[in-house]
DNA sequence: CTGAAAGCGCTTACAG
DNA sequence: CTGAAAGCGCTTACAG
């Protein structure tokens, strides 16, 4: 009810309030029948310290800020699921901004997040340009606001930690695979929206298809569904294709779904893959190969990373890539 | 950098910091002049109250804090992109608490929560148990916190206010509307655990069952893909069936890819309909006629009662009900 | 309409 | 190991 305060808890004790803040947050400091006092006392009151005065006091607000572009995309919401596992686990609180995906971060949001005093900050987007880049940096310099990307990386320097898995490198395996079972016409089928991550993606693609002296087809397709279908059509019309891989599984559903329509048959006739391994692919009939990535791994590491930077702690890799592994279903062959 | 206080704007603009505070949060106890001389130092020095500070003094956090199950449930992630949006309008913060799923929230959340001085409570949840209901009239009477249930109704009491559609009337409708193209043997099918939400549909498939003198059968499916395969398989080889009505749109569609592989053809042999309307809908084929659930307004409209709440404003209707609508794709006759 | 001052509930040097 | 006291940056009666 009227909550009680650290001097309520002191008085009970018969400490003073210094002593009782020691207790909590130095136990060390104080001796062992003056803390178990203390904290036999807190425990029979439920205090719990207001935030508030301590974010004021002590300048930290064990709070984190997550910056998330849109939360329906695929990867966000389990990702949120390990990065809240382990924020709780260091008790640490989570705030939490969802920002317009189509433009960069504005004034406004950085403002909220400095007045918010947050001691670190979770950037997660598949997405980043210069501009965001440049205003990370500013809140990572000027305000000293540790920050970390999950599930991304900026390849023109490592100034900001980074985890993710190693995009160019599933990019090459998956479509290594595809060429290893034969394919020749292998399509990446893209966004035409630039991500950071999937110029990774098709880098992998291009290193594979090149090294196979094949010719590298990349189509870039808008991510509404409707258009898409357009898209693919034509594709079928004009196009040889005998192998896809798609940047996101919904991509490769949509487009086996007009494969399909247009009676061609997967796995004998086309190869698809995804590079996501959502719910999609097990949802789809035949059910889709993957490119797993451990999402969950990848917020619950970056929110280690992050707790680790807040306290200065050393960290000897800024760029975390976590393994991934192919999952061949059925619209692969052999 | 080193950040401007409210000292230094009454520094700069010549007034005393009881002023500054003045022209910030009620700036009709301001004159006009040197509120708008002020305003100007403000913008000047970058500078933005200390919500820590703010919190303290005003013991109001103009924070909410979101309770969720579990993120990676499908409509999740929407509604939170309507509960932050309308935040953001009301210039609340959005304190994320992800809990476990399986159990009660624990009293350690509860601690949190109080401790974090959270102005209002979103609870996201399908299911609400008995006991959850109780800890969370605790928590609005013993901390005078408010609380909106968002996509969830607790039927016995209105204490709580709540934001959704009427499941009962959905299960309803939907169900009517296999009956109307002729189907007998119409099968829900919903969930082993025990969900709010999926009570209410049920309730309303039952009614519209029992209005046409057909048997009810309800089947209740784990969540898993796998162990509904296996389920599913069974009820083709012993049950009749040329109807189905699944809570979940992921159910609806592992429910067609059993169909397919036992030759059974959709929707000429079984219409099938989800209750969910998710991208999962969409990706399906054939695609899949569902109920549309408008879950970015539950979320917003939720947001958008619990400021009325904060700000102690009178809420008409307790149990606030949005529309929803059928969509008829491919899965369904007519 | 404006200012001086108390107070919100903590943390943290500084003494002892 | 413990306490007294200053201070964190605001809000809000209370005077004027």
């Amino acid at each position: 009810m009227s909550k009680a305060t650290i001097y309520d808890v002191a008085g009970a004790a018969r400490v003073s309030l210094a002593t009782v803040s020691r207790a909590i947050n130095n136990p060390e400091k104080v001796k062992p029948e003056t803390r178990e006092r203390v904290l036999r006392v807190i425990e029979e009151l439920g205090y719990k310290p207001n935030a508030f005065a301590k974010g004021l006091a002590s300048r930290k607000s064990t709070t984190v800020a997550v910056l998330v572009p849109d939360m329906s995309r695929a990867s966000m919401a389990e990702m949120m699921n390990g990065i809240a596992d382990i924020a709780r686990v260091y008790k640490y609180s989570v705030l939490l901004y969802i920002m317009d995906s189509e433009e960069a971060p504005e004034e406004d949001i950085l403002k909220e997040i400095v007045a918010a005093q947050v001691d670190g900050i979770l950037y997660l987007n598949d997405e980043i340009t210069e501009k965001q880049y440049t205003f990370l940096m500013k809140i990572k310099n000027e305000y000293k606001i540790p920050i970390v990307l999950t599930n991304t990386i900026y390849p023109e320097s490592d100034a900001i930690p980074s985890v993710s898995i190693d995009y160019e490198r599933a990019g090459y395996e998956i479509t290594k695979k595809l060429i290893d079972e034969g394919r020749r016409n292998i399509y990446m089928v893209s966004t035409v929206r630039k991500y950071m991550v999937n110029d990774l993606k098709e880098a992998g693609y291009l290193r594979a298809i090149q090294e196979a002296s094949l010719t590298p087809k990349i189509m870039r397709t808008s991510g509404r569904i409707s258009i898409n279908t357009e898209h693919f059509n034509e594709y079928f019309r004009e196009h040889k294709v005998d192998g896809v891989v798609a940047v996101r599984d919904s991509i490769a559903v949509s487009f086996m779904n007009v494969a399909r329509k247009n009676h061609v048959h997967i796995p004998d006739d086309i190869s698809v893959v995804g590079m996501q391994n959502t719910k999609y692919a097990l949802l789809a009939r035949p059910q889709l190969s993957c490119v797993d990535v451990p999402i969950y791994d990848i917020g619950a590491v970056g929110m280690r990373l992050l707790t680790k930077l807040m306290n200065e702690e050393a960290v000897d890799e800024p760029r975390v890539m976590l393994d991934h592994s192919l999952i061949l279903r059925d619209t692969t062959r052999i």
